[in-house]
DNA sequence: CGAAAAACCTGGCAGC
DNA sequence: TGCTGCCAGGTTTTTC
């Protein structure tokens, strides 16, 4: 479900609900999920307070007084987290972890299971976040990067900007839409990218996700953020899950699979 | 080795 | 009403 933008927004909500406020009690109710949760380390939280809620790549990390523990969550596809008043809560179906603070609680939910919450103690080291590439937005993310990291690569530009270890936070929709600004074929080798194109690519990947997350996110089927509201960026999106192109009016948008994910492009626009 | 396909899951929808 | 197949904001693991 969630690319960038939407982990930023449910993390933004997130900070502002439990941010200084300490976890009372913790409940597993499924462990299942894209790897099992540590039951027993997430007991070793209560009576923690948050200190630092952030996001690094599409992961939220919520940091504890013991400045040594963090809890790493991402959302795979239909993670979902949300508050109830205590006392007011019901069980319902996917519901995977509770954590108890003072007069609320927050529920993770995923219905699909592909999402993920591990608890570490050197975050520096976590086999999922050490090995990920820059933000999309940092210096570190630039021209020469790109340059020097496609030029080793044959896989399609789409498959480049949406690995994770080369740069994080972009996904289906998100690369499909920036290589639409960026008028470049999404099967385009990352090798025959032009420097122009890549300049343009960088930009607009950083004016895509800006956009997006200055609306909430995108909601195209399931995602809500943490105040259960869905996001706005969906009425901005121009080409994904599009019929038509919106500046060859016309000419009906091309869906093709590239490594098993629909991308779709205009044919006059993205030519290859 | 790298690239492609399968795997992990559930639910909704189209078509027969 | 079923049943079948396909689709989905992701990422790892297996296979070729």
């Amino acid at each position: 479900m969630p690319e960038l933008p939407e982990v930023e927004t449910v993390k933004n909500y997130l900070s502002e609900k439990i941010l200084n406020k300490k976890v009372i009690n913790t409940k597993v109710l499924n462990a299942k999920l894209r790897w099992p949760i540590n039951s027993k380390g997430i007991r070793g939280i209560k009576g923690q307070t948050i200190q630092k809620v952030t996001r690094r790549g599409k992961y939220i990390l919520l940091q504890f007084n013991d400045s040594i523990l963090t809890i790493v969550i991402h959302l795979g596809m239909t993670g979902i987290v949300s508050f109830k008043e205590v006392g007011k809560y019901k069980k319902q179906k996917h519901d995977h972890l509770l954590l108890y603070f003072d007069k609320f609680l927050l529920i993770y939910n995923d219905v699909r299971k592909f999402g993920s919450i591990h608890i570490t103690k050197k975050l520096s080291n976590m086999f999922l976040l050490k090995n990920l590439g820059p933000e999309p937005t940092s210096a570190s993310f630039n021209i020469e990067y790109l340059i020097n990291i496609s030029s080793k690569r044959k896989c399609s530009v789409k498959e480049l900007i949406m690995n994770q270890k080369i740069v994080v936070g972009i996904g289906n929709i998100y690369a499909t839409e920036a290589l639409f600004l960026s008028k470049i074929h999404p099967g385009t080798f990352a090798n025959e990218v032009t420097k122009s194109q890549y300049k343009k690519l960088i930009k607009n990947i950083q004016l895509v996700l800006s956009r997006a997350i200055s609306m909430g996110g995108s909601t195209i089927k399931d995602f809500v953020n943490a105040e259960g509201k869905p996001g706005y960026f969906s009425q901005e999106l121009l080409v994904y899950q599009k019929k038509y192109c919106p500046i060859h009016k016309k000419n009906l948008i091309s869906n093709i699979k590239i490594s098993g994910r629909s991308s779709f492009f205009c044919n006059k626009c993205q030519t290859l």
